[in-house]
DNA sequence: AGGTTTTGTGTACATCTGTACATAAAATTG
DNA sequence: CAATTTTATGTACAGATGTACACAAAACCT
């Protein structure tokens, strides 16, 4: 009658069951995890990232989380890593895209609406690893990648002062931004930009 | 033979213990509990605020938390738009300080080193409320504030557009300085200043 | 082939967590 | 004073969580 501790299963055994004939050896699978809890982070936020919630969004077992990554902040750091990883990769190359030239101030216009509208994931977790790091000696050196990579890139449109000018504005622009309903109109961000470039705004 | 379920005992159980004869009623009891969350916060982050980590710091018992607190998310949000207050009333207050005039951009930063340094705790905190605020609405309007505070203390001293500009490059310089070890130099953050002022440097 | 190592999975379990609640002490009211 | 309400506390407990680990299946080696 004792309710054996044996009662108490664990859900979310096994996600995707029924493909018995898979491959067992699956490359690329530790990736595909960590980037499953990227996506928990992003949508749920660090405070709700669990092994199982990780396990359920890649598809795997709970055991394919434990086996692959040794422990929870290892997998986090990992997952947080690879995501500023992704983030400073996206933004060089970005970078390329932009020595078409143009206003300056337009060009970085465009690259805050695009962190704040279709990238918006991506700013997320950004943010989520930036306080992350307050906590977590090991993951500040990811997190100052990005701004370092900021600067750089508009350092090399201007100079050195500028560019960590810069760098603060669109900084301090993506932070006000992602919290805010609705987004900012494309016209302030612009202006903002213009008078930190010192530029008067002609009509 | 059963292990029953009775030998589970929770630690943690009562804080100050030997305190026999304190008075019942405690006014001010819910903001102290509301006030150590934040203490928790800042020391060990959001995802390891627990209702015994706060009746820990608050040296109440864990039932004073559960009384006071209906949910922990309550507490959380509670204790997160305190701090908030908190910040925006120092920042009204240095405000008023700061009408003696002098250098803005020196002022500012000031500011910015103060945040840093002395006000770190409060800046983390900060900085853990916009973050957390992008999973909570209940959560925005409270970090929309301190954007809100800053603009219009920044724009009394110049003009709305470069209130906003000077706004996004405070909050930017906040939020890359507050990881960085070891704190920014005073004369990089006065130099970006003017650089976003337009000023020459005059020496 | 047979044996060894790597890769993967299901399950068990101690621990932590949020929260409910019975109980009591103080305050308040009559 | 008695009764009722508010404030407070200790404890119980269901559920979730991190992680260990026994086992199995594939891959690899000789």
């Amino acid at each position: 009658m004792t309710t054996t501790d044996s009662e108490q299963l664990d859900a979310a055994g096994s996600g995707r069951r029924g493909q018995s004939g898979g491959s067992r050896k699956d490359p690329g699978r530790r990736e595909r995890i960590a980037r499953a809890a990227i996506t928990v982070v992003a949508e749920r936020g660090i405070e709700r990232l669990t092994h199982r919630a990780v396990a359920a969004a890649a598809e795997v077992p709970l055991g394919s989380t434990t086996y692959h990554f040794a422990t929870l902040d290892d997998l986090l750091a990992v997952a947080l890593r690879q995501a500023a990883q992704d983030n400073v990769a996206e933004l060089r190359e970005y970078a390329d895209r932009m020595d078409s030239g143009g206003d300056l101030a337009a060009v970085l216009t465009d690259l805050v609406l695009r962190y704040l509208g279709p990238e918006r994931r991506r700013t997320v977790v950004e943010h989520e690893l930036y306080v992350a790091a307050l906590h977590r000696p090991a993951l500040r050196s990811a997190s100052t990648e990005w701004d370092a990579a900021l600067r750089d890139l508009f350092t090399a449109y201007t100079d050195e002062v500028s560019g960590k000018m810069l760098a603060a504005v669109f900084c301090g622009l993506l932070w006000q931004g992602i919290v805010r309903e609705p987004v900012p109109e494309r016209d302030e961000i612009e202006m903002i930009f213009r008078r930190a470039l010192g530029t008067s705004v002609v009509s």
